[in-house]
DNA sequence: AATTAAATTTATACTAAGTCTAAATACTAC
DNA sequence: GTAGTATTTAGACTTAGTATAAATTTAATT
């Protein structure tokens, strides 16, 4: 409930984050940090991605792979990961609102979120000589 | 693409996680394990989950938890994790059709597969002085 | 049955991702 | 400017899981 402090490694986490068409993990930041010639302490990066991520600022994903993705997009909305390939792609359609009334209704639950990963295959991929 | 070898480590596990009403966890199927005069080595309870679960006999149940949890069902089917308690239940519908052929059309993917977790507040926990 | 080969278990070392701690810096309020 | 709070830093530590190599079990071959 405290107010939003943004010291110079959260805005620059924050930036990167915001500026990146992908969904990168931590070290994957980090790496982009080093690149843009910031160099912030490991730890400070874990902090400062949480720190953004309790304030809404960022999302963290957890797609079922072993490390989090960030995502600065805010808004509700999901992702398809290829198997092929591994990369992640929004999926901006929300799942029908009948259906989680019907879950809600069935299993007794209020229902405040749902995390919603598809698997399949990208269209690069299908298409590999195009 | 070898046949199926249910070594009693692993016909102990398989029969554990089956009978299981919940979806534990490595270390708790360990447990369970222990308490049912089993002993088996760390290493080999994580090696038969993982045989089990290529074999198509348990489920691997990412559910963005620290830890992955195993389940017995091998239907498709979904979950639903209370924030209050933790307690992980049961989702038998499935997403509508349209929304998953919608979600093909717009990203191009060929979907195979998809990872649903809701998440909310369940009955008791809604219901404290029940 | 004895021998060889293949698969599995075991104990233990190691890895990857992330958290925790305590000292050093930086920022705020007076 | 001083005191108090918040943040960063470096590095130790934790947790979940994998890798390795020796020992054991199981299966195949003679
Ligand atoms: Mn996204
Ligand atoms: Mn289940
Ligand atoms: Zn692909
Ligand atoms: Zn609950």
């Amino acid at each position: 409930m405290s107010r939003l402090n943004l010291t110079t490694q959260r805005k620059a986490i924050l930036d990167l984050v915001q500026s990146c068409e992908d969904h990168p993990t931590a070290a994957e930041i980090m790496e982009r940090l080093r690149m843009n010639g910031h160099q912030f302490a490991y730890g400070t990066v874990y902090n400062s991605l949480r720190y953004l991520t309790d304030a809404g600022l960022i999302r963290e994903l957890k797609l079922g792979e072993t490390a989090s993705r960030y995502d600065g997009r805010t808004e509700d909305h999901y992702h398809i990961v290829c198997k092929k390939c591994g990369r992640v792609d929004e999926v901006l359609s929300a799942p029908p609102a009948d259906w989680i009334r019907e879950v809600a209704a069935k299993t007794n639950y209020d229902v405040h979120h749902s995390q919603v990963v598809f698997e399949g295959v990208c269209y690069s991929c299908k298409h590999p000589n195009a």
